[in-house]
DNA sequence: CAGGTTCTGAAATTTCTGATACAGGTTTTC
DNA sequence: GAAAACCTGTATCAGAAATTTCAGAACCTG
């Protein structure tokens, strides 16, 4: 083609690489049947099952060889070996820099529902990393990775699944940890249990919720550390609070976004996780073990 | 419950990877010098530089061939395919597990590492975004926005919650909308009562859960209509969905990125609560009521 | 239901990879 | 310093893998 087509938005982004899974979905339906069915091993064992031989893959998805081929050659490869090729190169360039995705991107026509809503989650995100102090974070991080501390999670009606979401990983990753229902009456009981070796971590976002509050004053008075992930204004757990953690939730919705708060809580577990390797990596085995065993 | 934790060191885990590179660095001091520029470079590329064909592999170790296959022989190989094999199922399970990535890349603290996670959060959302379908999302919304339709959430271990959070938003704004937990010991008995008018909406992603699957699978059968939220590889789930809507979520972290499926399920909660304004907003003012009023 | 088109797999064909034999060179050993 | 043991690369080969051919099957289409 001639030089000039890069100019404008028509360029076509050279090393851009949407992830040939992705294009595999999108012209789904396109396919032939028996394409289909070399598509649906592909990505139900996405990479692998494309790197055996032609004969194993055929096989496997159930259909002939020479399907397979026309398969590959129908994506766009010369061959089978460029495939499998292409296939490693995504891999690794996958595997070596998680960042991988990003760029400027070019919206073209778009659902634009969904595309301004993402664009205010992002800019959600942006402006919540930017309001957090690094000390602050690192400081919940510290608490939240000593063993010695018990960890309850809780929320609101909406942010209680954020809870149930936190909960469910840094269970499997360190001890002592679990969920308190927001109601009162199901959480009365066990407050004679919480002390000083008791860390809640608390999401509240506003119409904040006063059983939540309620809770969270009551285990502080008792000598507990509070945690809060919050919006901008600040529950009034706040007040009892040792950590805050605001999030932007402002959307194009009328609901709030809960998005800077889930940005939070899998920092925190990435971040515990890391810092807590020599254990939880065991732990995270034997899990894995239960699993496979009992399942 | 862990109480016991720390005791009974005397059994090792049974599962322990003795992972090949590292049988090869301990080895390193016993081969001979074009056996080490071969181990160097696997090492260099660990395990993509042994994916090539021998001539490429021996080549860009700068040896000759017969010396490449004499390593992968001194390995304990019959050949360079069972070589080749064994790097492929040993990437395949590193990067199926949780555990794939291990402690010592020291990367920032605090700060750097929320920003680098928001960054790659970020990434995965525009993304997610570009690679939706505008007519997928749609008509997810149309059907979700079908007064006449049950709608059903369910999840696996940790998007369970996402699933919960879409319910506690649905709930609101319109009727006929529960939670399914995915053990089949809960949901057996509630199948009776699916048929064409329900609509499962299912999150799923990667190690996929066998659970979640059953019960989409049944209710597909019984004539749901079955929604997927799910990662770029597609769960198993998808050869009965109807709809699918695939976010990534690689993050550099040991955990996966549910920030993708959050930013659509808000979307669609979004999108929803605006198609069924005029029917909504009369049920959201009258939830907030039974709040006010019960508290 | 005929005519045409598309899809598919068995078998033949081609290409290329992995493997081997052998000889030249290097290091070790006595 | 010579013989033995050991590495290593060139040339070659056997066999497996990918690709093409072609005919039959399935599917439209009018």
């Amino acid at each position: 083609m001639n030089q000039s087509g890069m100019r404008g938005k028509s360029r076509l982004p050279p090393t851009d690489p949407p992830s040939l899974a992705e294009r595999i979905r999108l012209e789904m339906e396109s396919f032939t049947p028996s394409e289909k069915r070399a598509a649906h091993l592909l990505l139900s064992h996405y990479p692998f099952a494309g790197l055996d031989t032609v004969a194993e893959f055929a096989s496997r998805a159930g259909i002939s060889a020479p399907s397979a081929l026309r398969f590959v050659s129908r994506l766009g490869f010369g061959g089978f070996p460029d495939f499998q090729k292409h296939l490693r190169e995504e891999l690794e360039a996958q595997l070596l820099s998680p960042l991988a995705k990003s760029g400027p991107s070019d919206k073209g026509q778009g659902a634009p529902a969904l595309a301004s809503f993402a664009e205010a989650v992002i800019g959600n995100l942006k402006a919540t990393v930017e309001n957090i102090a690094p000390a602050e974070f690192e400081a919940v991080v510290v608490l939240l990775s000593d063993p010695r501390r018990h960890i309850h999670f809780t929320g609101g009606r909406f942010t209680g699944a954020l809870a149930r979401y936190a909960e469910s990983h840094f269970r499997i990753v360190r001890s002592h940890v679990d969920f308190i229902e927001g109601q009162p009456a199901l959480w009365r009981d066990r407050m004679i249990e919480i002390g000083r070796k008791d860390v809640i971590v608390a999401f509240d976002i506003r119409r904040y919720q006063e059983d939540v509050t309620a809770l969270c004053e009551t285990a502080a008075r008792q000598g507990a550390t509070v945690v809060l992930l919050t919006d901008p204004w600040l529950s009034p757990i706040a007040r009892v609070a040792r950590h805050v953690l605001p999030a932007h939730i402002v959307a194009p919705s009328n609901w709030d976004s809960s998005a800077g708060l889930l940005l939070l809580t899998e920092a925190l577990v990435a971040a515990v996780t890391k810092r807590l390797w020599e254990t939880a990596k065991p732990r995270m085995e034997a899990v894995e073990r239960l699993r496979n065993g009992k399942l």
